[in-house]
DNA sequence: TGCCAGGCCGGGT
DNA sequence: ACCCGGCATGGC
C-alpha cells in the first residue's frame, strides 16, 4: 500500500517537519497571493500584500472597487504589475458576477466545476487555479509547480516532458485525496526545491530523497 | 552583476 | 501541436 510519492512525502516530513504553510490570514488574502506569486518570489508578494493591507483594501469589496491604476501601484513590488492588476481584476469580476462576491459561496461549488470556471478566467492557469482551490478553499486539488516538476523529473519518476496534468495525475493516483495532505505535500516540495533543487544546481546536494533514487526506473510497479 | 523566482498568454511557425 | 517572447521587481 506504499508508493514512491507517499514514501517521498514521509521522508520530506521527517526531514523538514510540518510547514504550516501558505502565509495568508484569510481565504481572500490567499487568493490574491496566488495571482501575485506567478513566476515571482514570495518575498516580493509580501511587499505587495503589505501595501494592500496598509491601504485597507485587502478585501473583496476593497479591491474590486479600487481603481486599476491604484491597484497597479500598490502591487508593483510583486513584478509584472500591470498584467497582474488586470488578472486580479478579471478574477474579482468573475467572482462578482457568478458568486455575488462571496468566496464562501464560490467554494461551495463542486471542485471540478469550479476548477473549469477558474481556468476560464484570463490570467488563471492550472497552478493558480489549484492554489486557490486548495489553499483558499480547502478543496483537494493538488498543486503542481516548477519545483514539483523538477524534483520528480530529476529523480526519474516522471518524464521531463510531462505536462501539468500528467504530473498531477501521478499524485492523485498514488495518494488519498485529502486536502491537508495535498497542502502539506506541496509546501514540502517547495521547501525541498528551495534548499536542494534549484534550477541552476544540477546536483541535489544533501537531498533527503537521495536514498530513494531507484532501482527500477520511473514509477516502478513495486512502488 | 547577472540570474532567478511557487506562470500565463498570445502570436508565430 | 509546439515554441517563444513578453511581462518587471527585489534578492542573492
Amino acid at each position: 500500500m506504499t508508493s514512491i510519492l507517499h514514501e517521498a512525502y514521509e521522508r520530506l516530513l521527517a526531514a523538514f517537519g510540518p510547514q504550516r504553510w501558505w502565509p495568508g490570514d484569510t481565504p481572500f488574502e490567499v487568493l490574491v497571493g496566488a495571482v501575485l506569486v506567478q513566476n515571482t518570489s514570495w518575498k516580493n508578494v509580501e511587499l505587495a500584500i503589505t501595501n494592500l493591507r496598509e491601504e485597507g483594501v485587502l478585501s473583496f469589496a476593497g479591491l474590486h472597487e479600487l481603481d486599476q491604476g491604484e491597484l497597479e501601484e500598490l502591487i508593483r513590488p510583486a513584478g509584472y504589475y500591470k498584467v497582474k492588476a488586470r488578472r486580479l481584476g478579471n478574477l474579482l469580476d468573475f467572482i462578482a458576477q457568478n458568486y455575488e462576491g462571496s468566496l464562501e459561496q464560490m467554494f461551495s461549488t463542486s471542485l471540478s466545476t469550479l476548477r473549469e470556471e477558474l481556468l476560464g478566467v484570463n490570467g488563471i492557469g492550472p497552478e493558480t487555479a489549484d492554489s486557490i482551490l486548495l489553499y483558499a478553499g480547502g478543496l483537494p486539488s493538488f498543486v503542481v509547480d516548477a519545483y514539483t516538476a523538477r524534483v520528480l523529473s530529476r529523480h526519474g519518476w516522471i518524464d521531463s516532458s510531462a505536462d501539468y496534468h500528467a504530473i498531477q495525475e501521478e499524485f492523485v493516483r498514488q495518494l488519498p485525496e485529502e486536502p491537508a495532505l495535498f497542502n502539506e505535500y506541496h509546501a514540502l516540495l517547495v521547501e525541498l526545491g528551495k534548499r536542494h533543487c534549484k534550477k541552476a544546481a544540477p546536483l541535489c546536494e544533501g537531498c533527503p530523497l537521495e536514498p530513494l533514487l531507484p532501482a527500477g526506473g520511473p514509477l516502478a510497479p513495486e512502488w
